[in-house]
DNA sequence: TGTACATCAGTGAACGCGCGTTCACTGATGTAC
DNA sequence: TGTACATCAGTGAACGCGCGTTCACTGATGTAC
């Protein structure tokens, strides 16, 4: 592995246990085990290995557009729904952190409008996963797919939040309740 | 209005301008029109500004468990989650900028759940509503009182992230949003 | 093969700055006799 | 009423610390002839 990949690791650990107003260069380069003058042989200054981390270290989300038309319909909104929560458990935290400086929240914003990403796509993949099964005719009646999808969405999102906020680091019985928050849409 | 008072005023509006990271006991003390030095008359360090910032300076959220059997269930529903998004943009950004430092989220955590407050609360003043009004037979059938909370309250959580990462302060088409949601749900 | 130089990953030690915090102080107002 | 003291809100200036950043350097490896 690369220096520069050891060190967002390092940054990234570094972001997730203490924060990332406790995430100092002196701290990050100790988890990597190199000098802090290294960090900036690769990056060009602390906001630029936070973008970094950002970018290159937050999990990507597996798109539920592929599942359409094959298996039920319901299993696979709570598939979805279940991964939905992985994913925010494990970028919230950072995601949040981005709040607490607002140039910072700019910086980020620009770059990743710029490449079409950003926090709205979440729900988009739901969205387009039901219009899909629509399309179809999987779905009976005239759901409004983009409200769905908002509403699993967001309640993924927030029980992500509450976890983190509990110090847990994945939602509890997040099957389960992925069930009921699927069976509580007025869809099937 | 006591130098306390203003002191708490400048240091909320500091910290939702350029994020607790940039709030520093210079720029608040500046903003307030007092000296560095009297912030620490009143208050203890800076993280206690902080925290009697959360504590004093976010906005409350009202309760629709009042109107329970009053009016009309899906229009009580629908100001609620207009409601909750109006409180989560206000409180947003900062109960996010606390995520930038787990210390802090920490001693948070440990306070606000002393009081029985918390993040668990807003969701849980939409299901005492719907519990209200199923008790008094106004919702036919046997919803999920739980989940259909957790979906609206959660995307109103969402939207109100997604205002607030786009620079806005309020929820874009807050009313006809919050209509679409709660058409979704299997309720009415 | 040896030699002279170039490149490159990496570092120890220092730098200056801005931060949170404290100190000794002022001047206005209240109060006892 | 005057006087002597106490209280209190508030401040200017300094303090030390830890931070992000830079500098001059080392030692290993590659390369040309």
């Amino acid at each position: 592995m690369t220096a520069r990949e050891t060190i967002l690791d390092a940054a990234a650990q570094v972001m997730r246990d203490r924060g990332i107003a406790r995430a100092t260069t002196k701290e990050i380069a100790r988890q990597a085990g190199y000098s802090e003058a290294l960090l900036y042989k690769h990056f060009a200054d602390k906001q630029d290995i936070y973008l970094s981390v950002l970018k290159e270290r937050v999990t990507g989300l597996s798109d539920p557009v592929a599942l359409v038309g094959s298996g039920d319909v319901r299993e696979n909104l709570v598939d979805a729904t279940v991964g939905l929560m992985e994913f925010y458990v494990g970028s919230f935290p950072m995601s949040a952190s981005i709040f607490s400086d607002v140039e910072l929240l700019v910086t980020w914003r620009k770059g990743i409008t710029a490449k079409g990403a950003g926090p709205h796509w979440p729900a988009r993949t739901i969205e387009r996963y039901l219009d899909g099964e629509l399309a179809l005719g999987r779905i009976p009646g005239e759901p409004d797919a983009y409200a769905a999808a908002a509403l699993l969405c967001g309640a993924a999102f927030q029980h992500a939040f509450l976890a983190c906020f509990d110090g847990l680091d994945a939602v509890p019985d997040a099957e389960a309740l992925a069930g009921r928050l699927v069976d509580a849409l007025a869809i099937i």
